[in-house]
DNA sequence: TTGTAAGCGTTATCAC
DNA sequence: GTGATAACGCTTACAA
């Protein structure tokens, strides 16, 4: 076994206070018996027992970050971006992936509760379920109440709950892109939207709406189907929006990993990008650069949205200031070009 | 503040031992006391102290993760497969980047330590320095020693530990991909590693090297510069590879981001992939399918390594059985083609 | 089947 | 400055 703070206050005849106290160093120690406490912890390679630490202080060293999924770079850079963050005060993350189901985001809450987490930090979408948010509420309700700090990164505090909110602008960044593929002369869009019942997905849709609305682009050409935000369930939108009345000329989707997805079916299909057909995705993941056509989209301030969640989460930033808003930023590449046009630029 | 076992007991009327046999279901309770026992925690939304039961039991409900960066796929879909595995014990995962470095590695490992954490899975590959491995293997010890479960996933054990160990067959796998390239008619090769003196470059450098060297490939014909694993080290590895003496007509980078880079500057310099230049990566990162021209590369069972890391990791596979070998597959996709020839199909 | 009580290893409040 | 000592909330012999 380990040595305890018992064995080294033996060993460097002092009581445990002492050591507990050269250890925080929140009190002071006469320096001849800092040093012996300091020997005797060396020798014995003692190593603090954090659940013991945790019961006697009330409070630990974790931040639990709820994720659709940590594979998903959209979410894996915001769950790096958090650690990083925390680990500057030398605080743990524990990431949990609830793969999108409302039932694995209660279970993780209250695990994370269970373990009496410093602060938690939601990302990714929320469900638009009233039973749902209610329960969601009632666990970050009791979070609040033992003082573990709650952050929403992405998605808005759910009804009755007071809660810091780091918010990305999707609806004025889906808006900007979506104009600007009108603006590039398209008249004929098919937009692949998230999955129905997503804060996100609703919002992107609605800031796609609003241009279409403004530029007067008729319902019926401009077709909308569902996917889950997967590189997979793009690929197959686009497949059912080719089969669809009336060929459209762009296809914008609600995330990059689906618009990889449309590129892959319209390539399988014999259908250059952009040149027969514009795609236009959303977030600016890496690979949206790396792709070919390199991807028009969104660029969404990820990683240092998802540090500011932390530092709110960490105590480190007041949460005082209300929301904080990230705006997106419209990133023009070679993917859109004018409906029947050539590449912007070679690259 | 919560309700406390004893709060539970009180109004059950029963003593706090009662109610523990009921939460923890490994002792008989009479059915009716039961009852009255679960309503009792049910009115007041008790939840379990995490830090009181892990110093009780002297075992905690987290399994450490060490990454080097989450944010990368290579480690961001290892960490993923392992969460989802040691979630179906409802236990959580911790997850720490180091960004490659040794201190922080042991920085992380002493915290884990600390958290009494039940396994701690090391993944990627170890540095090679003699210092650091006695500092790694003498906290693994130490961390074995409270009950803590070492796996090494992708990486050897430190020498002087006894500890489980999931490996990738990197070597074989790079020897295979260098056949391939040097298959397909290339005589001159470039090659970008990964950083020096890391396990996995070694091992691919090493698969690299033999298969230049049954094709009797001479070393000044074959180029090998440095990156990091990094996307724009790839990037600025190839253009230190094109102002090389003799262009190489096919460059292999020591895992897919760096590829990535590579075809990104390829490009940039107006270099045609892959006619003018063939590339190759390692790992196939979902990227590898989406970029074009596709990537031929090597597959790597990521996410099932890590899934079976973390089920030794919680103890619920044997670690008896040795080490794991997982092997890598080669994907030959259409980035390799005959020196000057034309892609090997249209996608 | 249930209750009593002794830990688990810290922190923190008092005295001295 | 330093030492006793009482929490902290739970698990688990040991009794009953």
């Amino acid at each position: 076994m380990t040595a305890t703070l018992a064995d080294v206050a033996r060993r460097a005849g002092v009581s445990t206070a002492t050591v507990s106290r050269v250890l925080n160093g929140n009190y002071p120690v006469a320096g001849a018996t800092r040093e012996r406490v300091l020997d005797a912890l060396a020798e014995l390679d003692y190593v603090v027992n954090g659940p013991a630490r945790a019961l006697a202080a009330s409070s630990t060293d974790v931040i639990g970050v709820i994720v659709n999924d940590v594979s998903d770079p959209f979410f894996g850079i915001q769950a790096g971006g958090l650690q990083r963050e925390v680990a500057e005060e030398d605080l743990l993350a524990v990431i949990c992936n609830t793969a999108g189901s409302p039932s694995e985001e209660l279970k993780y809450l209250s695990l994370l509760l269970r373990q009496r987490v410093r602060g938690i930090v939601l990302t990714g979408g929320a469900r638009e379920d009233a039973e749902h948010e209610a329960a969601t509420a009632k666990l970050i309700r009791q979070a609040q109440a033992v003082g573990t700090r709650v952050v929403l990164c992405g998605r808005p505090a759910p009804a009755g709950v007071e809660a810091p909110c780091v918010v990305f602008d999707n609806e004025a960044g889906a808006t900007a892109l979506t104009r600007h593929v009108v603006e590039m002369g398209h008249e004929r869009i098919g937009y692949v939207a998230g999955p129905r019942g997503n804060t996100t997905t609703t919002a992107r849709l609605a800031g796609h709406r609003a241009a279409l609305r403004e530029a007067g682009i008729r319902r019926a050409a401009s077709p909308i189907v569902h996917g889950d935000f997967s590189r997979d369930s793009g690929f197959d939108a686009a497949m059912r929006l080719s089969r669809a009345d009336g060929d459209v000329t762009a296809i914008i989707a609600a995330n990059d990993l689906m618009a990889l997805g449309v590129m892959a079916a319209l390539r399988r299909a014999g259908t250059e990008v952009p040149r027969q057909c514009s795609v236009a995705g959303f977030d600016d993941l890496p690979s949206a650069s790396d792709c070919a056509p390199a991807l028009t989209t969104v660029r969404l301030p990820l990683e240092s949205g998802a540090r500011r969640a932390g530092r709110i989460a960490t105590g480190r930033d007041g949460a005082e200031d209300g929301d904080a808003w990230l705006g997106a930023e419209l990133l023009v590449r070679d993917s859109v070009v004018r409906p029947g046009g050539r590449a912007r630029r070679a690259r």
